[in-house]
DNA sequence: TGTACATCAGTGAACGCGCGTTCACTGATGTAC
DNA sequence: TGTACATCAGTGAACGCGCGTTCACTGATGTAC
C-alpha cells in the first residue's frame, strides 16, 4: 500500500500467498502481465483450494500489482476466470489423450480413458470442481464451456465407444453409453472430492471394480444364442 | 430499516424475497422464531437457488426480523446451515424409504433405491448440492454430516446389496458395491444438475439404461459352469 | 546529438456494496407480594 | 386489585472486513524531428 518498493510484505492478511516483487514491464512487453495474472489465478486456486479465494484483489496481490491493472488485460472477473479455465481444459484433454494414445482395442481405450479421467480429477480437485461441479450460472460464458466440454475428452470417449459397438464388443446406443460412462467416472471422482473422509474402500480397488463391472454390463450377453 | 412498522418494503434490493410482517412473539413462545428461521433458510435456498444467498442477514430479512435475533437461536451461521441441512436429510431418507417400502426382491429394491435417489436429487437440486456436492470444509460439522450420510439411505442400500449377494443375485464385496452403486446414481444426478443444457438423451431412458446396465454388470456370469 | 512529445504500463484513492458478529438498549408481558 | 420487578423477545447502531469496479493520475520509455 505504501509507495516504497522496498517495504516488506505486511504480515497479517491470513491467506496471503507469497507476493511477487514486480518490476514494471518495459514498453511493448505489457502482455507479460497477462500471463502472470493467469498463472497467479492458478496458484491461488491450487494453494488455497478455494475458488472464492480467486478474487480480482487476491490475484493482483499475488502478482504484485494493484487491482486496476487486471482490467488492462481482462474486461471483468468472469473473463479472467474463464480464461483460467481454458488452460485447465487443455491440460485435461492432453492428459486423456496421452493415456489413451497407442491403445488399439476400443474397450481398453474406454477403460484407459476412465482411469485417466479419475486420476486427473483427483489430482486436481479444485480444477475438477470448477470444470464439472460448478453451478451452470457460475460457469462463465455458458455455451463456451459446453463447447470446450464436447470438444475434449468427451469426443475421444465417444469415438472409442462407437468403435467398440461397431466391433460388437459392447452393445447399445453410443449416444446413451457415452453419458452412462461419463456418469460412472464422474460419480466416483466427485464423491471422493466432496466426501474424502468417508470409510472408502481402497481407491485402486474401487476404481478397478467400477470400470470392470461397467464394461461387463455393457458387454453382449454371453448366454445369448448369437454369441460364441 | 425505519422504525415505522407500517412502512412498505423497500423496492430495490434485487433478490428480495417476500418479507414477513412479524409480530413479536408472546412470552414463552420465542421458540416459534427458530422454526421460522429454518423455514426462511429453506425458502431462500429454493427460491434463489443459491447457497450464498442464505446469509444471516438475508434470512433475517425474510423472516422479518433483525440480524441479531438469529443469534438468539443459533450460535453462528454454520450451526444455522447445519440445522437446515438436517431437515433435508430427513426428507431424503423418507423419500427413499417410501420408494423401497414393500419391495421384497433385493435387486429390485436396489434399483428402486437408485431411481428414488435420482428423482429426489433432480427435484431438489440446491439441497442435493449442499448435501452431496459441497466442499468438505463447507459442510458444517464434518463428522455429523458423515453420520447423517451413513445413517440414511446409504444403510438401506447396503442392506439390500448384502441381501442380494447372499441370495447369489449379484456377486462381489457389498462394501465395494455400495460405493459403486452410489457413484453411479450420484454421477448422473450431479452431472444433470451441473450441466443441464448439454445434449442429454431422454432422462428416463438414460436412467433406465444406467440402472439396468449396472445391475447387469454385477450379476453372476451366466456362462460360468456353476450357474444354471 | 538534443529535445519535445505521445504512448505505454501501470498506480492510488475512492465508490458503494453485503457480509458476520457484538453491544448496549428497550419495551411488552407475566409474576410475586 | 395494584404495583414493583424480573424476564423475555427482541432492536438499532456500529465494528471491521473484503469485494468488484471506476477514475483521474503518473512516470518511465521510446520516437519523430
Amino acid at each position: 500500500m505504501s509507495g516504497d518498493p522496498l517495504e516488506h510484505q505486511k504480515p497479517g492478511s491470513s491467506n496471503e500467498i507469497t507476493p511477487a516483487r514486480r518490476h514494471r514491464a518495459r514498453r511493448g512487453e505489457g502482455e507479460q502481465l497477462r500471463e502472470d495474472i493467469l498463472e497467479a489465478a492458478e496458484r491461488l486456486l491450487i494453494e488455497t483450494g478455494d475458488k472464492n479465494a480467486v478474487s480480482i484483489r487476491a490475484v493482483a496481490r499475488t502478482v504484485g500489482v494493484t487491482p486496476p491493472s487486471i482490467y488492462l488485460h481482462f474486461t471483468d472477473k468472469n473473463e479472467l476466470l474463464f480464461q483460467a479455465c481454458q488452460v485447465h481444459w487443455k491440460r485435461f484433454d492432453a492428459h486423456i489423450r496421452n493415456a489413451t494414445k497407442g491403445i488399439d482395442d476400443p474397450v481398453e481405450r474406454i477403460a484407459a480413458c476412465g482411469r485417466a479421467y479419475i486420476e486427473f480429477g483427483l489430482a486436481n480437485p479444485e480444477h475438477y470442481r470448477i470444470l464439472f461441479m460448478s453451478k451452470p450460472d457460475e460457469q462463465p460464458s455458458h455455451t463456451d464451456v459446453q463447447q470446450l466440454l464436447l470438444d475434449s475428452g468427451f469426443t475421444r470417449l465417444f469415438q472409442a465407444i462407437s468403435e467398440a459397438v461397431e466391433r460388437d464388443q459392447i452393445v447399445g446406443d453410443p449416444g446413451l453409453i457415452v453419458f452412462h460412462c461419463w456418469s460412472v467416472v464422474h460419480g466416483l471422482t466427485s464423491l471422493l472430492i466432496s466426501h474424502p473422509d468417508l470409510p472408502w474402500p481402497d481407491r485402486e480397488v474401487l476404481t478397478k471394480h467400477l470400470l470392470e463391472t461397467s464394461m461387463r454390463g455393457l458387454a453382449p450377453d454371453r448366454s445369448s444364442p448369437d454369441h460364441q
